[in-house]
Formats: structure tokens, sequence, C-alpha cells
RNA sequence: GGAUGCAUAGCUCAGUUUGGUUAGAGCAUCUGCCUUACAAGCAGAGGGUCAUAGGUUCGAGUCCUAUUGCAUCCACCA
């Protein structure tokens, strides 16, 4: 048997990884016995890349997928990627722009969609390679892409369908319009972000020669938009504001424009706030909109799709028909100038004009768009509409009521706050990247919805020659992602795979889509999908939210902040030069590249080792606790990869040990204690990892293994088998017994530990399970059955004894650690007072102890003799001795005892507190009582040996 | 303004649901060891008034209240 001496994970990972696909491992075992198990991948952007995330939440779910299949479960990883609107659309444009100077409009519709195929061939391979490198074992073969055939199908249907019921509908309406994009937003795209600003104080004068209650012949409005007031239509005070109650009704003369504005009164405009004046604005403004709908005022629409001034307005009355109720007249000055221009010109022009009173500085949260970058600006524009509202109800009753369970919990608070005040979702993009709507017009703008222009004539009853026009717009991205799981089952057909993996049992993702995606996932679904008695299906059973990872600082990755950390580069590693170029290069703002630069060489001076995939998986898992952020920590990563090492080198022991050996299933009576304490910490160890897994606590099950391989494993049983292989007198039988116990119980860790790490465990267990007879048809793990606690009998009374001679082993080391003398010297201790169990305990197992802890056979005294001056220690009710001679130093072993009853006398004094409490004994349950008499006692019997032996050393 | 989460060793975090003997892990630190699986290792050690103040209880890191600090989400911002 050939091992390196160190884990090299390059040499075999990939290898590994080609065969399982290549032998079709991942896909679904076709046995529904023991029921099925699915899980939906989000789909990662087809363009996109593998960032940490990605490789947090892929972990987890490869290890859910990974034990349900070694469970027997019919399992299906559902896979593909997302198209992505905006985000791909964007790619490509920037693309564009910088390698052949072209717009998408110099392209034009179809060549620019066609450009964006191209891109999408030649990139989209990027996240599903890396994905490969990190394990995850999805089902390749039924990959999907939310553009394509079945899923474009599936989203017509769910288009039209929802039309004919009337849950989808076109209407004009103020939206969140991105001026960068040229694109109507959600209010979910939109992020509110701290800026520091102005408010203006301008005077609009009273036509007419009114006057306000104080006399003044204008009004006072305070803005933080001036350039909006091209399009106000109204002014508006609190209705019970006695400031300006004789003014309601009357009219203002609209500075710079000269308009006449009604002065109104309005439940928006707060008398506490500002100048208790509002402009109302109904075309520019969400607030102003509502108060334009109440009042009945037109709305003015002053701003071009890319937010410059238009040359004349457009002008709707309050139901959004055009109309020519008031003037669309827009001075020539502002004419086409982008809105900020427009803002300091309309200041400068008000200021002239002795109109604008005075600016205060002013900090306000401003609306950006969350992929063009730049704020947003509410426009009046046709948009096509989900009542959300409506799906929304069962969506929170499947909630509620348990059908689906957000693990952790308090999540299912954030989406309940979301989906109570449910507004209808704009789903209309005017983008050219995504699924078109399925509407046309006629000449006169009357929408007709079908799903083919064919099957809209006949729908409609419309000649062959009667002229339609299809709408020009694409779906929100999410709307096609809203269907994800039944979608890529085959909906709308009735497919086995929708009756056999839907509802899927679990999703994974991040807490920041939430209402993006999980909670649309929910509403589409439970309309769409029905179980047989006609009831509503939920897309999953339970919704596990992972945290986001962060910097070690605790700051979000960036490529702006230049301190995005790379899976692929963690599990290959990555020069430092390589590093500082990947994170400098296409930056936004270049003149960060310089500090960046310089950070990057600071913190990782010679750039990233590599760790190898199962570490960097080992680690996530281990970080993964209860949904929290988690601040990425690459000493955790090393500790693992080390942690790695281990268990090749155990590995390597095993093998080099008993690897030639024709090893047979031994008799139990040839089982050493060794072996049954293994056994037995092995069953307990089975049963906490499946719990574990169960409760998605990754981090416990993680901290599971780590114990149980690295502590009890490997520090104790590999130590005590050591004993019984080079033994001379042991049997034949035992032998073979211990060696088969070592492989058999190796085998099984590998399984154990397979969900997790599953690149290491495959290349150990190729080469043990054929010496337990464990091996498969297929020769892989990944089918291998997941070990069961049962496999294993629990054995109390090895784990008791074992336990004992750890002690023993524990305090002689801490003797000889104390007396400073060195491993190689060999100690005769003596044991003072043992009990006759623990007497032959030590006797019986004298081989153990002896080779951990390089000692002569032990020599036993009773509790009242005496020796000459030793070191000891209490070890439960004896203590072990060793004779000073020479090797130790008087005075530090004053110290230590001195130490020693300080520390009892400190813990006797609090339980004799606690025994001597009326209400303590009188209340508190026997067995606490119980263990607190013990404890007493034994303390005070430690003290009493420990202050004789003090004694005995002060006399010297 | 509304809501949630967090605060435990030098660092990163478990433990709090269900209160119970001396609060754990990894990394870092200190001491001694290259002991034929592993120096990416072995053996041993030090390090915590569990954010603060009250309360409930025989007993509080754990339950309750308040305060402080940090973070996040939602809403609003003339």
């Amino acid at each position: 048997m050939d091992m390196e001496k160190t884990y090299q994970p390059e040499k075999f990972e990939n290898g590994i990884y080609q065969k399982w696909e290549a032998e079709g491992l991942f896909r679904p075992s076709g046995d529904n016995s023991k029921g099925s198990y699915s899980i939906a991948l989000p789909p990662p952007n087809v363009t996109g890349s593998l960032h940490m995330g990605h490789a947090f939440q892929q972990t987890i779910m490869d290890t859910l997928i990974r034990y349900h299949r070694m469970q027997g479960f019919n399992t299906l990883w559902q896979c593909g990627t997302d198209h992505a609107g905006i985000a791909t659309q964007m790619v490509v444009e920037r693309k564009l722009a910088k390698e052949e100077n072209l717009t998408r409009h110099d392209l034009g519709r179809e060549a620019f969609i066609d450009r964006i195929w191209k891109w999408k061939e030649q990139s989209g391979g990027t996240i599903t390679k890396q994905m490969r490198r990190l394990g995850t074992s999805v089902d390749w073969s039924r990959e999907r892409f939310t553009m394509d055939k079945g899923l474009s199908r599936a989203v017509k249907e769910v288009f039209v369908r929802l039309y004919d019921e009337d849950l989808i509908y076109r209407g004009k309406r103020l939206v969140n319009w991105d001026p960068k994009l040229r694109t109507a937003i959600s209010d979910l795209e939109v992020e509110n972000r701290d800026v520091k600003g102005y408010m203006w104080y301008m005077k609009y004068m009273l036509a007419d020669g009114v006057k306000t209650a104080d006399g003044k012949d204008y009004l006072m409005i305070a803005t933080t938009r001036p350039e909006t007031m091209l399009g106000d239509t109204a002014v508006a005070v609190n209705p019970s504001d006695e400031r300006f109650k004789s003014i309601v009704g009357k009219e203002l003369i609209l500075p710079l424009v000269n308009r006449r504005i009604p002065v109104i009164a309005d439940i928006h405009a707060d008398m506490t706030t500002g100048t208790g004046c509002v402009k109302i604005t109904p075309a520019h403004d969400f607030n102003d909109y509502a108060v334009g709908k109440r009042n009945k005022l037109p709305m003015i629409n002053i701003l071009t799709e890319d937010a410059h001034i238009r040359d004349e307005a457009e002008v709707f009355d309050h139901d959004g028909l055009p109309s020519d109720c008031v003037s669309s007249f827009i001075p020539e000055a502002y004419r086409g100038l982008d809105r900020f221009e427009a803002r300091d010109k309309i200041v400068e022009d008000l200021k002239a004009l002795g109109l604008l009173d005075h600016i205060e500085d002013h900090a306000l949260s401003q609306p950006f768009g969350d992929r063009g970058g730049v704020p947003i600006e509410p426009m009046l524009t046709d948009q096509w509409y989900v009542r959300a509202s409506v799906l929304g109800k069962p969506a929170v009753e499947a909630v509620k009521d348990g059908r689906i369970q957000f693990v952790p919990a308090q999540y299912a608070n954030m989406y309940y706050s979301w989906m109570n005040d449910l507004q209808d979702w704009c789903i209309s993009r005017q983008l050219w990247w995504g699924h078109r709507i399925p509407a046309w017009y006629d000449e006169n703008g009357k929408v007709y919805v079908a799903r083919s222009e064919e099957e809209c004539r006949s729908k409609y009853n419309l000649a062959d020659d009667f002229k339609l026009t299809r709408d020009p717009d694409v779906l929100d991205t999410w709307f096609s992602s809203a269907l994800w799981t039944f979608s890529t089952l085959g909906w709308p057909d009735n497919t086995e795979e929708l009756k056999t993996f839907h509802p899927t049992s679990c999703l994974v993702t991040g807490f920041d889509i939430i209402f993006f995606w999980v909670a649309r996932m929910i509403m589409m679904t439970m309309h769409f999908m029905k179980n047989e008695d006609g009831t509503p299906q939920v897309p999953f059973k339970t919704v596990y939210v992972t945290g986001l990872i962060r910097d070690e600082e605790g700051k979000k990755m960036s490529k702006s902040k230049g301190n995005v950390l790379d899976p692929l580069d963690m599990i290959d590693g990555i020069g430092i030069d390589e590093l500082v170029g990947k994170r400098t290069a296409n930056m936004m703002q270049p003149q960060m590249a310089e500090k960046i630069a310089k950070r990057t060489r600071k913190q990782f001076p010679e750039g990233i080792a590599s760790h190898g995939t199962d570490a960097l998986r080992f680690t996530l898992c281990a970080l993964a606790s209860n949904g929290r952020d988690i601040n990425w920590d690459m000493k955790r990563l090393d500790g693992y990869r080390n942690f790695c090492n281990k268990i090749w080198n155990a590995s390597r022991f095993v093998l080099m040990n008993v690897g030639s050996m024709q090893l047979t299933k031994p008799n139990k009576a040839d089982l050493s204690l060794a072996d049954r304490f293994i056994m037995s910490k092995l069953s307990k160890t089975i049963k906490d990892v499946c719990t574990y897994i169960e409760s998605y606590r990754f981090d416990q099950l993680a901290n599971t293994l780590y114990e149980f391989i690295w502590n009890e494993y490997c520090d104790w049983y590999v130590e005590f088998t050591k004993a019984i292989l080079k033994s001379n007198t042991a049997t034949t039988e035992q032998k073979n017994a211990t060696a088969y116990t070592l492989v058999e119980v190796l085998e099984t860790i590998m399984r154990l530990a397979h969900p997790v790490m599953p690149f290491l465990t495959e290349t150990i267990w190729e080469q043990t399970a054929p010496m337990v007879s464990k091996t498969n048809a297929a020769h892989t793990i990944m089918v291998a059955p997941f070990p069961k606690e049962s496999d294993y009998e629990i054995d109390e009374e090895a784990e008791t004894q074992i336990a004992f001679i750890k002690d023993f082993a524990t305090t002689v080391r801490n003797l000889r650690a104390e007396m400073k003398v060195g491993p190689s010297v060999t100690l005769t201790p003596f044991m003072r007072g043992a009990s006759a169990s623990e007497k032959e305990c030590a006797e019986k197992n004298f081989l153990y102890i002896k080779n951990l802890a390089n000692i002569e056979p032990i020599t036993f005294i009773e509790k009242d003799a005496s020796l000459p001056p030793c070191a000891s220690k209490p070890l439960r009710k004896a203590e072990v001795l060793i004779p000073m001679k020479d090797l130790i130093n008087k005075d530090e072993e004053i110290k230590r005892l001195k130490g020693m009853i300080a520390k009892l006398e400190g813990n006797i004094k609090g339980g004799e507190a606690k025994l001597s409490n009326e209400a303590f004994v009188s209340k508190a349950p026997a067995k606490i009582i119980e263990g607190a008499r013990a404890q007493l006692e034994l303390n005070k019997t430690q003290l009493s040996k420990v202050k004789a032996q003090l004694e005995q050393m002060m006399s010297l």
C-alpha cells in the first residue's frame, strides 16, 4: 500500500469526480421503496462564477443529498442556471461598449439577443465546471436553463392562466424607473442609501392678490427635489392647519412655468414637518401620486426615459389617460437637460427671481437601482402586474400551519412581515434579454394574451390579416425563477418526475432572497401545483436559510472592496501576484487598485495555499451555525486541512500495519477492551451525526466528526491498538480482531464523513472497504449504505474501563510534564488506595497504560501506606505517586500542591455552603443533591491526600 | 418610526429552545518532545466576574425587565 506522507488532495479529487459523473451516479436510483428526497438548486446566474455563498450553500445541499442518497432514498438534486435578465444584459452591453464601442440599440434587438446567447455559450460553462470541482453531486443530465424551451413553455402557461384568472393585469401606474437601464424595476430592486443632500426653500406666489393669514403673498415650500416643480399640479396643506385654512381652494403661480396650481387640503401634509406646505408632483413621487388620485389632480410627466427634461410635458388626467386639461409647457431653458443639471439651473433661476429663500443641509435616504446604481425615478408608465395579495394568502397559511418550515424559525417572521403587506408585483421589464411577454396589441392598443400569436387569433377570433403587434417587454427574471421547483420537473405536463420529486424536500438559500424568490416561489407553486385532493402543493417542506459569508473583519465581500475570496483559490491555492491581479482587474474605481493590492499583499504575503475541496467543505459546515453571518477565518480552514491530513495519516497507519493481513470477521470473544470501546463510541457518534444532519446543525455535525475521529479514534484507539498488534501475548485471533476493528471502524468513519468530505473518504474507502468485505458493485462510497447506530453495540462497561485507563495515563503524563521528565524516561508509578475494580482494570490493561505513559508495572499500596518522597496527584478517590529521586524540584512541587489545595478548598467551601442551605436541600431534585454530596466528598478525600503530601514535602 | 438578531478566552465561534457539579472547541500563546501514521504532529499548561443593572429561583451564561453597543431587514423622509 503506497500512500503519500501528507494529504495531497489535488492528486485525487478531479479523477474521482469524473468517475462518479461518467458512471451516472448522480442520477436518482429510481428505487422508491424508501421514499424520495429532492432539492432544487437555486439557479446561479448562467454567466456568473462560483463565489463563497454558492460554495457554502452547495456544500450544505450536497451534504444533505449525499446523506439521503446513502440512506437509500430515491434522490434527485435538480440543477440549472438562471438567465438573470438585467445582470446578463448589462454584462454583454458593457462588453459591447468596451470592445466594439456599440450600444445594444446600434445592433438592434435580434442581433443583440443573439450576442447574449453567444456569450452564454462561451462563458456559461464556468460555474458548472467550478461546481464540479466543489464535488456537488447534482444530476447534470437534468440540467435546465430558465430560458430553455421547457421552461419558456411553463412561463407562458403561467402568464396566460394568471391573466385569464385576472391575477395579472396591465396598467398605468407610478413605478420605480431606472433611468440608466431604462426599465421599470420592482420595489425589491430598490435600495435606499443614506446620502447628504439639501433642502431648498422656495416661494410660490399666491395668485389674484390673495394673502395668507399672516399677511404673506406667497407660500414657502420645502423640497429635496426642486427640479420636479416643473410637474407640480398642486400645493397641499393639512385640512386642520389654521395657518392656511383661508387659502385652501385659492391658486398659486408655479414659478418659472407660470402655470396656475391650486392649494388643496390633504392629510398627507404634516403640520409639524417642513413649512406645512407640500408641493404635489403626482407623476414623480409616490406619496404625491396618492394625493393626486385622492384629489383628482392631473399628472404631469416632465422626464424622458433616461431622466432628461422633456421638450414638452406629458399630461394625464387623474386616471392616467392622456389629457390637455393643463398646459404641457416646459420652459426652453430646461429642455433636454439631465435631471441634475436641470436642478442646478432651476435653483439658480429661482434665486435670480428672488424666489429661493434659503438652503439647508439635509440627510436623506435616496432610492437607488440595485443593478444600475443610479437614483431611481418614479415614472408614470404602462406595466404588467401580478395581484400578489391574492396569491399571498395561501402562501402565508402554508408557513403558519407548518407545511413549510423555516430553519432557523425566526425567518418566518421576516416572511410574514413582508407577506402581510404585499404590494402588487411589477413583472414587466423594458429589457431585451428575458421571457418576452405573451401579449399582443391591435392598432387601438387593445390587449390580447395567449401562448402564441396563433393561439391569440383563434382564442379571440381574429382574422389572419388582423394586425397584431407583440408587447416588446420581457418578464422580471424572478417570474421564471418562481416556477423553478416544478417547471424543471416538466410542468405543465404531469410527469413522473413531478409525481416523484415534488414537493421538493428542502430549499437552501440566503436570507437576502426570501422576498425575491422564496416567497414568490411559494405563491406561484401553491397556485399551480395541486395534490390529488386538490389542496395546494408547497414547493418545499423546509427552507434552510443561510447567513452571508463576510471577510475576516465582518465586511461584505465585494469586488469594489477588493476583499473577495474565491472558493476555488482556497481549494487549489493561488500565488500572491495572481491573486492581486484578480482582485484589481476591471475595477470600477481604478484608483482603489493600489490600496487593495497593498492590503492583499499584507494579508496573504505568500498567496493562498491549497487546502483541497474537503477541507473547504468541512470548514463551511463547521462555521454554519444557526443561520448567522459568517466571518470567514482562514485559520479555521488551515485547521481543517490539518484534520484532513490527520485522517489521511491515520489511514496510512492502518494500511501500513494491517494492510497486508488477511482479515476475517472476528469472534466477539476475541475483541479487546479497546475494540469494544471504540465501537461503542462509534455507535453513539453515528446517532449524533444523523441527528445533526436531520436538524440542519452542520456545525455540530462537523464538531462531532472532528472530535470522534481525532480525539477518540486517533489519539486513543489507534494508540491502544499499537499495544495489541505489537504484543507477544495476544493470540493471532485477538490480533485479527483488533486489526479488523481498526479497519472496520475506519471504513465506517469514511461513510459517516462522506457527505461532508466526499473525495478523501472515497479514496480511503476504496482501499479499506474490500479489507472488511464492505465493497459494492459500483466500487464507490457514494452509494454505500450510511452507517446505522445499530451496526455497533453500546458497551458501557468498556467505556467506563477505558475512561479509567485514560485518566490514569493522563495523570501520569501530567506528573511527568510537571516533573519535567522527558517521555523517554520510564517511570515507576505507585497507586495508593485504589479500589479493587480499579486495581483489576489497571492490571488487566497494563499493556495499554504502559504504551501510553511509558511506565514500569504499577505498584498498588494500601490507603495509609507511606512512601519515600513522591510527586503525586489524586486520581478519583485514590492517588498516583511517582518517586521523586532527583527528578523533581521540591519548591516547585510545594507550589503545585498548594495551588491544588487552594482550588480544592474553594470547591469544598462552595459545596458545603450549598448543602447546608436548607432551601437547596429541601427543594432541589434528589439527583442534584446526590451529585453535590458525592462531589464534596471526593473533594474532601482528595484534599486530605494532597495535604498529607504537602506535609511530607515540607518536612524534607 | 417598526421589527429581528447579536454581545461568552487574545481571535473566530459553540453552549441559551428544556436553568443544575469545576462554561467548551479551533486558532493563537507558553513548556517539553522529530516517540517508525501524522512537526499540517505528540504530550502538558496558562487564559473567561458569559456587555451592564435589576428581577424570578434553592440554583441563572441559560428565564424576565431595563440600559448600552454592534449588525441587519422593513417603512418614512416636504
